[in-house]
DNA sequence: CGAAAATTTGAGTAACGTCAACTCAAGTGG
DNA sequence: CCACTTGAGTTGACGTTACTCAAATTTTCG
């Protein structure tokens, strides 16, 4: 199932930014669907750190993610923030139903995405069953996930929660080489996550590094060396 | 628009059970359209603590909570749970499109649901573009709701935690007589809500009462003194 | 190469958890 | 009706985890 070719020409550094077409394949998702809307697609790159939309923005479009990484995120007045969820390639964005974004969109690095109107794809929704389930399905899955991640953050501790997102990860990232899993984000970005702070998911990674469950070659990338007790550590209820 | 008439025959408890009738009203919602169901609709009691459905149950139904309240919760081997909802009277719970519930449900009190068999919810929804409709949003607020959960446990001291859940139930509880707000559920089910312990509960409370911020004149009910206080607790995005 | 930013590590502290005792309310059976 | 039982709620003392502040180190990018 080849979807989206057209959209992928500029060659993209491998380090950051991965392609589609390693994530979309055997899963169906919206993608298929959005590539009917491929003519009015408007591919956007942004740099590191820059905003996709804002809270408050009009929701004028909905995205996909062609390459990079994109956070979904929420300010608060006094600096602090919290992090929701971490967009990859293939992923869509944006959904939702409502008028105003209640979320920020924001470019982790150097990231390129496709943003469709939203009233062409409200058309494209009616009378048209499959799409009508795959976005129920789309939403059901982001549901899970939300509800698995407040399980993370509201029963686990620092240690559990990083082992948790490793896992999270992993499951994630297709383009996984071997056990090597890549953390586009920073660690202020897996700190706003979780609900920790920098220096507890350093310390974290260190003492997972110490007892021998993971290696972490470089600040962007973790070795999976003791899966099981990674898993032991995540608790089980590591479903995507 | 007069909802499930038929379906509250049997005199409850005023003080733990309070019916749909208060709460349906002007939302439009999924009950008019599980109305169509009514003869297929079986109502069930539930004393304290007992299960609607148990997580890896098989998913035979969607339930509507009559009278009471139902927590969603999960539990983890070593004692610990998380509880992600709690469904009000009117609130429509165990949809998802999953096979087995990924959760359990359990009667924070004495309380009265209406199942529904999942088979001829699904029959319902085929060429009901409206009832398609109602589902997407009614699947769109509860992860906004989960995602302002998130926000909360990740980013918000023991205080900013328990002040934004007052305000929530105030603003779900259309039975709030004045400014006070029912509790209906004990301190433990607050505590796996947020993230804490009974123990921080309490004193949290005890410390927005010492404020003069909330009165408790109760265990199951809160009086709010000075709101604005308790929403510049709660921080601004007290949005539903 | 050099400046700026991110990551990492260390030391001290505050917030929340743990353990324990006590109080209070509700239900039960005599 | 009341003593008794039981469980939930509350408060206090203490411990632990994770946060704060600070500095060293590495990485990134102009």
């Amino acid at each position: 199932m080849s979807v989206a070719a057209s959209v992928l020409r500029t060659p993209v550094q491998p380090q950051f930014e991965r392609t589609i077409a390693t994530r979309e394949s055997g899963r169906p998702g919206l993608g298929a669907h959005l590539d009917h809307l491929r003519e009015h697609g408007m591919r956007l790159r942004y740099r590191r750190n820059e905003a996709v939309f804002a809270c408050g923005d009009a929701a004028a479009h909905i995205y996909r993610v062609a390459a990079g990484c994109i956070r979904l995120c929420r300010h608060v007045g006094d600096g602090r923030r919290s992090v929701s969820d971490f967009m990859l390639p293939g992923d869509v964005f944006g959904l939702g139903g409502f008028r105003l974004f209640p979320y920020t969109a924001e470019a982790v690095g150097p990231a390129t995405v496709v943003a469709y109107p939203a009233v062409l794809f409200e058309q494209l929704c009616e009378d048209n069953a499959p799409l009508q389930n795959d976005l129920l399905s789309h939403y059901s899955r982001l549901l899970a996930r939300t509800q698995q991640q407040l399980f993370v953050t509201t029963c686990q501790t620092a240690r559990e929660r990083v082992a948790s997102f490793i896992i999270m990860m992993s499951q994630r990232d297709q383009l996984a080489f071997g056990d090597r899993v890549d953390l586009p984000m920073g660690r202020q970005d897996i700190a706003d996550f979780l609900g920790l702070t920098v220096e507890t998911i350093c310390r974290s990674l260190a003492s997972l590094k110490k007892a021998g469950t993971i290696a972490v070659p470089n600040a962007h990338q973790v070795s999976l060396i003791d899966v099981e007790a990674l898993r032991a550590l995540a608790g089980g209820s590591t479903a995507q």
